[in-house]
DNA sequence: CTCCGACCTGGAGTGCGCTCCAAGTCAAGC
DNA sequence: GCTTGACTTGGAGCGCACTCCAGGTCGGAG
């Protein structure tokens, strides 16, 4: 079980340790990231699965405030998997539709690309 | 040659009137709305159409800065076809590169879903 | 003992993209 | 002539998600 300061967790993660601090504070993660004698934060391998998991449901398009629901549904340990699996579901349904409509405007501007590709090397 | 009001270029568009007179005051067109002898604005099938085209460039995540470089070069007239295309090209990769990373997250949280659904509901 | 670098905190600041407000104008209906 | 409602403007305000700052602590190297 290795466990890791701010800035090595940042560089696995991929986030800031400016971020890292703002999920934690703002209810992001499970719970409080133990400290070393110094109080400098050290991160579990938990801690960075469940960032990972974070960061997957930002990338996505999550608001926080949906990222924290989730994390307190979490936190409140076995009972509520219906709830957490909703949440997820209807979060699903979003980043489909998302998907759906980017790859839909994406054709559009293609077309557009292939005129411009037409008009700046005619017919060649 | 219909022309609407800015409610009706609204419901059109999908857009807000605010966001059409933002997007104006912005730069995002091509030139500012021809207006009534009273001073209300009145969208062309010209308009509306170019509004599209920014309501795509935006859907796909395009910041409003990019989309008004792109309407400076369209407003610039012939001759930079070759930098629109460019432009256009460059926000492809990021949309595709984008339209990748977030499936690849989306697949990785379709398993967590598959993983409650387990739970919720185990073995049917 | 001093310095350095990595970290800590509360809170302020930033950038983006709208979104709204206050006060005013105009045309039409009563 | 008065009211109503759709519009006009410049500019302020908002929500989101960071991002950064000032001032402080701590452990180790020289």
């Amino acid at each position: 079980m290795t466990s890791l300061s701010i800035a090595e967790a940042a560089e696995q993660t991929g986030l800031t340790a400016h971020t890292l601090r703002y999920y934690e504070r703002d209810g992001l993660l499970l719970h409080s990231v133990e400290r070393a004698p110094s109080g400098h934060r050290r991160y579990t391998d938990d801690d960075l699965r469940w960032i990972q998991m974070v960061t997957r449901l930002r990338a996505t398009g999550m608001p926080i405030r949906d990222v924290r629901r989730y994390a307190a549904l979490v936190r409140d340990g076995d009972g509520n998997e219906a709830e957490r699996l909703d949440l997820l579901l209807a979060h699903r349904e979003v980043v489909e539709r998302q998907l759906a409509e980017v790859s839909s405007h994406l054709r559009a501007i293609d077309h557009k690309i292939a005129l411009y590709e037409h008009k700046v090397a005619p017919s060649a």
